[in-house]
DNA sequence: ATGCTTTTGTCTAATATTTGTCAAGCTTTT
DNA sequence: AAAAGCTTGACAAATATTAGACAAAAGCAT
C-alpha cells in the first residue's frame, strides 16, 4: 500500500526545473534550433518560458516532451497531429503500452478536424460533460489551426453566443459556465500576453460592475483591445463602482469597458452605474453585452458608448488610440 | 590590534586548507580568474567570503560548485540559466543519473532568504500600484528561480497571507484583489496543467459557496491537490450548493474542496451550506481559509472537514487517494 | 500516375543579448 | 617597488531573436 503510494507520487512528482537554453535543449534532445522554434512557431509543441531579455527558457519537462516528439516523428507521426498531445499520449506513442489499447478508443483529443462548426460542437460537448480537461484540449488544439484573431471571431465568440442560448434555454447551468470562464480566461490573457504592447499605450481597464456575474463578455472585449493595441488590465467581474474609479484614477486609464448580461433593468445595477458619475470627464466608458441597450437611459447619463458588434468596437478604439 | 587580527586570519588560513584564493581557485578549476568574477558580477553564480581587506576567500565547496558549472558550460548549458542552481542539480546536469529520486528537496538553503522577501516585495508594490502587467512578469521571474512546488510554497502561499493581511488592514481595496486573483488563478492554472495527472486520479472539486467572492486560497488548495496527483475541477468563487451538488455528482468526483474567507458567520451562507446535506455521503468536503472555524457547526453537520494547514490537506488527500 | 496544395525542415538577414576577455585606476600584500 | 587583487566599464565574438523565404516530402483530388 505505502509503496504503492510512492510509486504514485513518483509519477506525479515533478522533475526540477533546469532551465535549458534553447542550444542546450538542441544539444540534449538531438533536433536543430530550427526545428525547435519552427514547431514552437507553428504549432506550439513546447511553449517555454522566457527571460526578461526575451531568451527562451526550458524545463526538463519540456525537454523531455521534445525528446518525445521526436521520437514519434521519427517513427512517422507528422508534428502537426501529434504537436500538442500530452507527455502520456507522447509515451504510448513512442513505445505503445498493449494495456492501453481499449483507452485509445475513447475520444482523443487533438484529432485536427478542420470543420469550424464539428470544433465549436467537440467544444461544447466537453462544457456539457463538464470536462475541463478536454475542454482545455480543444481549445488548445483550436488554436494551433486559427490565428489569434480567428480564434476570438471564429471560436470564442461563436462559442460563447452558444453558451448563451443554452444558457438562456436551461440546457447549461451555472457550474457550466463557471467552468469555461475559469479556462476560457485563463486562455484569454495567455492570448493577450502574446500582443506586443508598446509602453505609451493607451491603457483600458476591462471588468463587470456589481452584480453582473459573466465575465466572458469583458474577456473577450479585453483581448480584442489588446489586439489593437492597448494597454488591458483585466479586473474581473463583480467590481463595485467605487474600485472602478479608484482603479482608473490610480491607473489614469483612457477607457473603462463593461460587460452587462444579466440580468437586464436591475434597478440596483442602475444606481450603481450611476455611481460612476463622478469619473473624471476623460475617462470614456463602454457598454456591451447583450443588456448593455436596457441601461441606456443611466448610460446615457455616463456619456457612456453602447457597442455590441466588436469590429465597431475594435474601430472606435483605434480612433480613440491617438486622441 | 589589526596587525594582530591579521596574524590570526592567516593562522586561520594556514591551518585550514578548506580556504582558496581567487589564484588558487582558478588553477584548479581550470577557469581564468576573470571568468570567476564575471561570473559573481554577473549572476551570483558563486559568491566567496572576503577577507577584511576585500580579498575572496573561496570554500572548497565553492570550489566544487565552479569545477560543476565549468563542466556544465562545456556540455553545452549557459552560464546565466545554470548559475544558481543547487550542488545537486548541478551534479545531475553533468553526470546525468536515471535515479533523481530525492528531488522533493526542502526549500534550498541556496536562495537567501533576503532574496526571497526581494521578490515578495517586488510583487507586492506591483499589487499596490495595480501594475498587472509587472505582476505578471515579476511572477513569472520568480518562476524561472524556483520550481513549481516552491513557487507554491515559497511565493503564491506567503503572497496570499500578505494580501490578506493588507486587506484586513485597509491598505488594499477590492481592486487590487479582483487584479491579483485574475493573474494568479490563470497562473496557477497554467501549474496545475503541468502535472502528470494519470487517467484513474481520483477526483476533486474546488470552489467557493455563494457569498464567497474570494478565490485565491481555492486555487492554492487545488494546485496543492494537482501536486499530490488529484485530478483538479477548479469552478470558480460564489458557486451555489445546488451547482456545485449538480457537478459533483456529474463528475462522480471523491472530494469537494471549499474555501470561506469572508464574511465570517454569515447566516446566509450557513443556510446554503446545509443544503450540501444532499450530497452523496461518499463525497468528502474539506473546507478551509481563514473563516472556516466560524462554520463549524454546519460543517460539523456535513461530516465536512476543517483543514487551514496545506501540508495536513495534502497528506489527507494522500491518504484518501487509494480509499 | 499527374498536378496541386500543404506540411515540414532548413536557412538568411537584420537585430539584440550573452559572455569571455581585458584595460585603467585604485588598494593590499609581498 | 613589484606583484597581485579589487571594481568599473568597455569590447568583440558567440549566441539568440524574429520574420520571412525556399524546396523537398507528403497528402490529396483528379
Amino acid at each position: 500500500m505505502l509503496t504503492k503510494y510512492r510509486q504514485y507520487c513518483k509519477l506525479v512528482t515533478m522533475k526540477n526545473i533546469k532551465n535549458y537554453s534553447i542550444k542546450a535543449v538542441a544539444l540534449e534532445t538531438g533536433l536543430t534550433m530550427f526545428v525547435i522554434r519552427a514547431w514552437e512557431k507553428r504549432y506550439n509543441a513546447v511553449v517555454p518560458k522566457r527571460t526578461e531579455t526575451n531568451r527562451r527558457i526550458y524545463s526538463s519537462e519540456d525537454v523531455e516532451k521534445l525528446k518525445l516528439l521526436y521520437k514519434a516523428t521519427q517513427k512517422g507521426r507528422s508534428i502537426r497531429n501529434i504537436a500538442n498531445l500530452s507527455l502520456e499520449d507522447l509515451q504510448e506513442i513512442v513505445t505503445p503500452n498493449q494495456e492501453d489499447l481499449n483507452n485509445s478508443k475513447e475520444p482523443k483529443a487533438g484529432t485536427g478536424t478542420n470543420d469550424l462548426d464539428e470544433q465549436l460542437n467537440l467544444l461544447m460537448k466537453a462544457i456539457e460533460e463538464l470536462d475541463s480537461e478536454r475542454f482545455e484540449k480543444e481549445l488548445n488544439n483550436a488554436s494551433i489551426n486559427f490565428s489569434k484573431p480567428q480564434m476570438l471571431e471564429l471560436i470564442i465568440i461563436p462559442l460563447m453566443k452558444r453558451i448563451g442560448n443554452c444558457w438562456a434555454d436551461g440546457t447549461l447551468r451555472v457550474v457550466h459556465e463557471h467552468m469555461v470562464s475559469v479556462i476560457v480566461s485563463s486562455f484569454l490573457l495567455n492570448l493577450k500576453e502574446t500582443y506586443k504592447i508598446p509602453n505609451n499605450a493607451p491603457k483600458i481597464i476591462f471588468s463587470t460592475p456589481l452584480g453582473q456575474l459573466h465575465e466572458l463578455g469583458a474577456l473577450v472585449a479585453g483581448a480584442a483591445a489588446a489586439s489593437v493595441g492597448w494597454k488591458v488590465i483585466y479586473l474581473g467581474k463583480n467590481l463595485p463602482s467605487t474600485e472602478l474609479i479608484a482603479a482608473s484614477e490610480k491607473l489614469n486609464v483612457k477607457c473603462i469597458g463593461l460587460s452587462l448580461v444579466y440580468p437586464p433593468s436591475d434597478p440596483d445595477l442602475k444606481r450603481e452605474l450611476s455611481k460612476l458619475k463622478s469619473l473624471s470627464s476623460k475617462v470614456k466608458i463602454f457598454a456591451g453585452g447583450r443588456s448593455a441597450i436596457t441601461y441606456s437611459d443611466v448610460l446615457k447619463d455616463l456619456n457612456a458608448k453602447i457597442t455590441i458588434n466588436l469590429n465597431d468596437f475594435k474601430r472606435e478604439l483605434q480612433e480613440l488610440t491617438y486622441v
